[in-house]
DNA sequence: AACCGATGCTTTGTCGACAATACCCCGTCC
DNA sequence: GGACGGGGTATTGTCGACAAAGCATCGGTT
């Protein structure tokens, strides 16, 4: 793995990220209401540290309250997949684009022999790719950005929404050869120090993951 | 005033608003730690809601927590303004982009009077345009985008963060008159329905801000 | 004299109980 | 018969107190 480095410290900490995988892994389901108590017994803490966990959930966008009602899952639509892939297509287009100009000649090093290692895998047969490949590859051209801001939304926010859409819709989906060959035109526009480029590419390459993901659901919905 | 709508309805809200007021204004200067104890006494509320007004400034990034240390207010850079810019570039280029399609006629005439408004107090010499023109307009257009996570990063998030940039490093600035032209040219674009220039025109609109905004720091800390 | 450890204090994290609000059910009235 | 109003219940919001962790001071040792 890259780095979670999210290291729980207080029992709140803890709860949010087992109560955080629970809801984006779908062992509770979409709509699911979060009662307060019920969850306090369940995970045995109080029920404070199940408010803050929830709070903060509130703000990841994982689940939604409403004053003096309660907490539910958030529901997911096809619509709403297309807004953050919207979302995405700006951000991760924009630290592409940083990227090129703030990753450190190690880091891009890196970043090639991790795309080399995919690439055997790809070759070899294995669709192990997909999700940890994938995932691995972003996270390194966010990160590469060295913008606190970016990092923040889409690694504490916006990929775990994904995620969970993943999960929720059934998407496994293959596109893997050709995503291969987009993020390796990638690598090359920031390895060039290029971040007009690199922007354009990334941009693209979500926009034909979107599109992708959006044919899959009209045929599935059809 | 174009919409607020946050309507505290807790007393958790209600603190939480007026805290981050009170920092954005810099009423609570930059660093400046947040003693839980003393806020209860000073808003005249439980530790609790005090805790979790601060947990909400934190998912804001206007203050940081350290467990078991404390929160203090973040304290602001030139460099994080310019990340800031940065960010605040692809997501309202990507806005202005979404908003060219999906806002309404009446939408954009009214987005088109407001400019005329701001257009005549320009032409009489009123400065009071920077402030709340310029943020009404972006505004618009961050909502006629239609995208929720779009809206709620630049609005609940950003924006806030801008203006406290704005108080601490006390930028008043003009840049009025050419400001007004590239809004002018933003919204030619939304009306013919253009969003790949109304993204591209946003964009350096944007950019324009942020270099006139670094060369003002150079210029200070010169 | 400097470094290390113990002790006490301050602040945060957690807990259980109380207060307030919303929902549900039922009776009554039109 | 339907709609409005009142009471009961369950859940959330708020509070004060206890537990734990960090920080400073002070004493001891090398």
């Amino acid at each position: 793995m890259s780095l979670p480095l999210e290291t729980p410290v207080t029992s709140a900490d803890k709860t949010f990220y087992q109560l955080r995988t629970d809801i984006v892994e779908g062992v509770i389901g979409a709509g699911a209401k979060l009662s307060e108590t019920e969850l306090s017994t369940r995970y045995a803490v109080s029920r404070a540290v199940i408010r803050e966990a929830i709070n903060r959930l509130v703000a990841c966008h994982l689940v939604e309250r409403k004053a003096n009602v309660g907490a539910k899952v958030v529901t997911l639509s096809a619509a709403g997949l297309v807004q953050l892939y919207q979302v995405r297509e700006a951000l991760e287009g924009m630290a592409a684009r940083l990227a090129a100009t703030n990753m450190s000649e190690t880091e891009i090093t890196d970043l090639q022999s991790l795309l080399q290692a995919h690439s055997n895998k790809v070759s070899s047969g294995e669709s192990y790719y997909q999700e940890a490949g994938d995932v691995d590859f972003h996270y390194r051209i966010v990160l590469g950005s060295k913008n606190t801001h970016l990092i923040s939304v889409l690694i504490d926010g916006i990929y775990h929404l994904v995620r969970m859409y993943r999960v929720q819709l059934g998407m496994a989906g293959p596109r893997v050869t050709t995503a291969f060959e987009e993020h390796n035109n990638i690598v090359r526009a920031i390895v060039h120090r290029d971040g007009e480029l690199a922007e354009i590419l990334m941009r693209r390459h979500i926009l034909y993951s979107k599109n992708n993901i959006q044919q899959k659901l009209n045929s599935t919905s059809s």
